[in-house]
DNA sequence: AGAAATTAGTTTAGGCATAAACTATCTCAT
DNA sequence: ATGAGATAGTTTATGCCTAAACTAATTTCT
């Protein structure tokens, strides 16, 4: 697939410099995104949704109950099950039951899920490295702060008209 | 679904500086997605890919071949083809045979989809100009600026291994 | 002119995402 | 203690997205 990525490449004068922002933001985050789909799927055989899981659950050994994961990945609960349907029978991660709680299960690695995860993020270190090679590290300080101004706002005013 | 956002939230201090951009870029780009299509949902009940396909072709009057779309757009023919039909089967869009080549088409908005997507392009823009309104009008050039930079370099090199 | 390669678009199979409905369990106020 | 409501997780229906296989038309090469 060609893609020359003219999403935001003819910007229209008309407008505002916001919408100009918004288009290349969303432009270069899928950039990204795309090659490190493509790469983890030539090297690793797997998905993006596959690996940020596993990267949650790499954080806490004890693992992380189902509602926790779909909070901290910001997607809708009954998408975590179905992934860690698929990570379980791969045998890279495990349903433990939780001791007080018969409803709730926690996710954790397995070792095999622990070894295999930590190749991956080595690698993925290096492409997302370098996917912003182009910056000074005074340039990615700017960006990080900057970006989380935008964050934070977003999330203020998110949750403002119920 | 309660959305708290805390992709980037715990940052672990072993990751080098380009990891923790990576993931704030990412979790910012999804705030504002998630809420413009939630808003592009509820207030026209339509959906962010088939008002991103209107946004393309309100450009040219004359309308746009599929690849063209799909270069712009940046996603698979395959998808393009699902999207227009739908728009077409709504009277949105249409599709007209192009001269010289019997096997394209140009996709250009109905008079309909014009005055629909005009309506839906101005909310547009107010939601995204709210979701950058923490910034002043300096930091959104230099954030422009700087994603220029990182949405150039990676375009440079993602093709550079045949 | 005619075969080979390319290009335009569609179809198919499968993964990821959502919202909404559902089951099972737990909490709490009475 | 019990019934209302909240919470944990799953299921279902639907849409977007990709890669790969496919059809049909066009271009290119000799």
């Amino acid at each position: 697939m060609d893609k020359e990525a003219r999403l935001d490449g003819t910007t229209a004068a008309e407008h505002p410099e916001a919408l100009r922002l918004w288009l290349r933001l969303l432009t270069c985050t899928q950039l990204i995104e795309t090659q490190v789909r493509v790469e983890l799927r030539a090297q690793f055989d797997t998905t993006l949704p596959r690996f940020d899981l596993m990267a949650q659950l790499e954080r806490s050994r004890e693992g992380m109950k189902m509602n926790e994961l779909s909070r901290r990945l910001m997607v809708t609960g009954g998408n975590i099950t179905g992934i860690t349907d698929q990570l379980v029978t791969e045998d890279l991660v495990e349903r433990v039951p939780v001791p007080g709680d018969r409803r709730a299960y926690r996710i954790r690695l397995t070792p095999k899920g622990r070894n295999q995860f930590a190749d991956m993020a080595h690698q993925h270190e290096g492409w997302v490295v370098e996917a912003f090679a182009a910056l000074s590290e005074k340039e990615v300080g700017t960006l990080h702060r900057l970006l989380g101004k935008v964050k934070q706002h977003t999330q203020s005013t998110s949750h403002t008209k119920p």
